[in-house]
DNA sequence: CCGTATCCTATCGGATACTG
DNA sequence: CAGTATCCGATAGGATACGG
């Protein structure tokens, strides 16, 4: 998988810049939740693309995925502590976001 | 020009989410620049890829783009009120990176 | 339930050449 | 100096089908 870009702010982009990555990582930040859960929450993702976002997120080290041995299989994903600290960042954009629309309409 | 998403986070995203979207808010959060002046401050940026981003910042409203009647022409580019208040979200981004970077290296 | 394999399309951005 | 016009390759992600 390709490295990370060295400047900051873009390996920060790259890490949370997926089609879906702040959907699922908004739900993360809740609590763990199960694939099945995750697709439900988020309407319009296919699974194959849901899968591959959460691949991603976790080849980041934002993201853990802990598989229980049992049928039918359960597995389970987390935000890791080093993606607990996306919260603020998340927030702040969220807020931007706001402030943006705010000021622009639907522009 | 496609419209912005409603979740406030991606709209945020969107805006400043280009291949060098960062590197030019960047330099024209310190002041206003010309054209020329961008293109070589950003290495590797292409003259049209470089009025590619302009375009879509000055179409999100963080950019604004001033034409001087001269002979040499002079354009000259510079964040708007808004485009100014990406500032401290571009620092929580810069900042969140370096923290990845520090607690997973090159990954 | 969870995941992989194909196939396919749209979009982005890079290379290059040309114009007022 | 600033900008436009083409062309083009890479890639992200959507549709769908199948497998453990």
């Amino acid at each position: 998988m390709k490295n990370l870009p060295e400047v900051p702010a873009e390996r920060a982009l790259r890490v949370i810049g997926g089609r879906w990555k702040l959907h699922v990582l908004w739900h993360l930040l809740e609590h763990r939740r199960r694939l099945s859960e995750l697709q439900r929450l988020i309407p319009g993702i296919t699974q194959k693309v849901l899968i591959q976002q959460l691949r991603e997120l976790e080849a980041h080290g934002v993201v853990s995925r802990e598989v229980f041995a049992e049928v039918p299989p359960r597995v389970e994903y987390e935000a890791t502590p080093l993606g607990l600290t996306l919260r603020p960042l998340l927030e702040s954009l969220c807020s931007w976001g706001r402030q943006h629309a705010q000021a622009r309409g639907a522009r």
